[in-house]
DNA sequence: GACATTGTGACCATTATTGACCTTTGTTAT
DNA sequence: ATAACAAAGGTCAATAATGGTCACAATGTC
């Protein structure tokens, strides 16, 4: 499981961690030298780990000076959350778009480690495929449904 | 009695035994050179000798860096468990009886409250019924895929 | 011999890695 | 100014490295 892509997954949000801004500056060529690997292999672990569904923003600039800024997408407490959510999710969700989705929540304490695995053991199974014929649809519209009863007041982590 | 399942299966619950987190994690190519076979063999150890019934739980990830996980069931001390999943197979559970079920198992303190919100959410909404032609049967599978990730070892209540 | 279990191989699906080619931005020589 | 060049980052398709499925062959069991 130790592949390039997690190594490099792992430093990032390593020194992401020790960042107290929320966000860090870089450059791709110094990544792709530090771990002696192609350039573009640094934009395939961006787009596949650090997708917004996983809470991350990712700006850069190319040309003299250019840098990749990878940004730690808090979810706000404004009240907002809902609404992003509704927004992340859609009317459809993939199973890989879910499984993004929870690592996210779980990291946010949104949802325990149990909790995910719980979700994630329907979600990502055979079953769905199996007995529905618009998998997608319904774990889109569960998805909502778990979100709407857990975030209230009265349903403490 | 020594054929070549016999002896992966006999393999795989050794090392699963010196494991102190409950799970192993190795690759199915890896195996099949181990064993000098067909890789579509350890497939078939796989769901003969660790399916759910038999307390484990098997996870894979494909592509570079890919591998499979081996989880061991905890076994409840009554089997509750056990005799849950071994009546919902090839069950059907209504919203009633979901409800009185994990009613149930709340107060015996296999699922917190708020788990059982979250399944409920699921189960009760308008979701399922509008999405599945075969909304208990669903509910049956689901629950039990539930019941069987919920004796990981490695995730505590 | 009939039936169940085990074993294999061809073909498929998913994830990772690389390299060739492209675009944008900055610097320098004229 | 501007043309050339240097110094970034972006895209995409090919390929490699995994694991999955399924039909069928081989072997056991009664």
């Amino acid at each position: 499981m130790s592949n390039l892509a997690n190594r490099i997954e792992e430093y990032l949000k390593m020194v992401l961690q020790q960042a107290d801004e929320g966000y860090i500056v870089l450059q791709r060529g110094f990544l792709a030298n530090f771990f002696s690997c192609a350039p573009s292999q640094i934009n395939y672990v961006l787009t596949t780990r650090f997708s917004a569904e996983r809470g991350y923003l990712v700006e850069s600039r190319r040309g003299g000076g250019g840098y990749l800024r990878i940004v730690r997408l808090g979810l706000d407490p404004e009240g907002k959350f809902q609404r992003l959510m509704a927004e992340l999710i859609g009317e459809e969700l993939s199973p890989e778009r879910a499984n993004n989705l929870l690592t996210r929540l779980e990291e946010e304490e949104i949802f325990t480690k149990r909790e995910t695995i719980l979700i994630r053991s329907i979600f990502t199974s055979k079953v769905l495929a199996e007995t529905s014929s618009a998998p997608d649809i319904l774990r889109a519209r569960m998805m909502k449904e778990i979100l709407a009863n857990m975030c209230r007041e009265d349903v403490n982590i």
